[in-house]
DNA sequence: CCCCGTCTGTGACTTAGTCACGTTTTCGTG
DNA sequence: CACGAAAACGTGACTAAGTCACAGACGGGG
């Protein structure tokens, strides 16, 4: 077991030796190539997840099929989904996914529960990760009812966009990462072009003027 | 100190009597007259509070000025907003108001964290409490972007009307709930109204036939 | 090179939100 | 009791977004 994970976690950096190695005696370190499902509804977790490296989307199914995507995980963070249904009986109906490929430690109930007890640190941790994801979907409540949708989607282009200025994603996946429908994606993606501000292909959209983008992401 | 309030809590019924009375000893019993803000952005919590009676509705302000609802903590709940914010830098843009007259229990700061260290019932309510909120959440999300507003505001007047039938709000106040605009609601309401289902006056909307308006709430 | 699944385009329509008003009701104060 | 102001509600015209039912268009595997 490499000593070496517990470091990536600003809050736990200076624990006391006893709670580190009660971490690190107990926790495995998982690794979960992209594409694998981390939780899904009707799948009770059994530890709670702390990534590493990688990110993994955590996004919402309606029972109408609809999804949305709510936030993501990356490293440094927990997932406190696996935690709220480890220690509530709620059922969630968000899923997790691992985009790319995740390095993570998974802690097992129990010595998460003496971790929180034991480590202020810990405890910390885990309460301000809460509050960061509470903080999260309030955001994403405010922007699905608030915010028009040219808006959200200039936002949401730069944020996936990777150093190259290319968005790889197709229009359906943009519709679920705003909660929306294919068409209007297309649309709004059309009137983006139309602008000279993307460039438009198969899978795959390049931001060719981010300033204009970047002014309409922070509009009013 | 009366020892009353504690039983109200189920998870908390049956601790240990040193943790009752770390409890009963640093807790302080409070009462907010209706109309009060309990929690507001930009002003620090300064205990986590538990309800014991009476409504606290929290809801979100954009910077736009319009307001959605999020949830509402009722009798036996605790109040995770004032937590998170004690616990983390995080800062909310929602604000909770009393809806009603409520009594309620302050726990301060470090008295909250020495129960959660030292008692897993309280551990267990903290954490059941942020994932009912987060569930509360998701639910909001998730109506906010898939369902139908006919459908959502049919849910929203069953459950404000009271035991006479009636719903006290104003097309403004209904329009927060849900998150639109009143002319929305105006609308919608009129529509209910041609057929049959709700009387308007102002200032309440008596419903008329709430097994239509069921069926409308529930519509795949 | 040609098939088939995936991806994208389009028009017609419905629903929801916005804007700019106008009207009605209520209620306190002179 | 009348008056005026605030609050609540109504309306039409318009824009934005979502829905539905298709029709093409691309692109990798056989």
């Amino acid at each position: 077991m490499t000593e070496l994970w517990i470091e990536r976690f600003p809050q736990l950096a200076n624990l006391p030796d006893a709670d580190r190695r009660l971490l690190l005696d107990h926790a495995a370190e998982v690794s979960l190539p992209a594409g694998t499902t981390v939780f899904a509804p009707g799948v009770p977790a059994e530890s709670f997840l702390l990534v590493l490296e990688g990110t993994v989307r955590v996004q919402q199914v309606s029972p109408s099929g609809r999804e949305i995507v709510l936030y993501r995980v990356t490293g440094g963070e927990s997932c406190i989904m696996t935690t709220a249904s480890l220690l509530s009986e709620e059922t969630y109906s968000a899923e997790g996914f691992a985009e790319t490929d995740v390095q993570a430690v998974a802690i097992p109930k129990g010595t998460f529960e003496d971790a929180v007890v034991r480590s202020p640190g810990f405890r910390r941790a885990v309460f301000a990760d809460y509050a960061q994801r509470i903080s999260d979907l309030m955001h994403v409540v405010e922007e699905v009812a608030f915010e028009r949708l040219d808006k959200r989607l200039s936002q949401r282009l730069l944020d996936l966009a990777g150093p190259d200025g290319e968005v790889r994603a197709t229009h359906q996946e943009l519709a679920v990462e705003l909660g929306t429908a294919r068409e209007v994606i297309g649309r709004q993606l059309k009137e983006l072009e139309r602008r000279g501000w993307v460039a438009l292909a198969r899978g795959r959209i390049a931001l060719r003027d981010p300033g204009h983008l970047k002014t309409l992401a922070e509009a009013d």
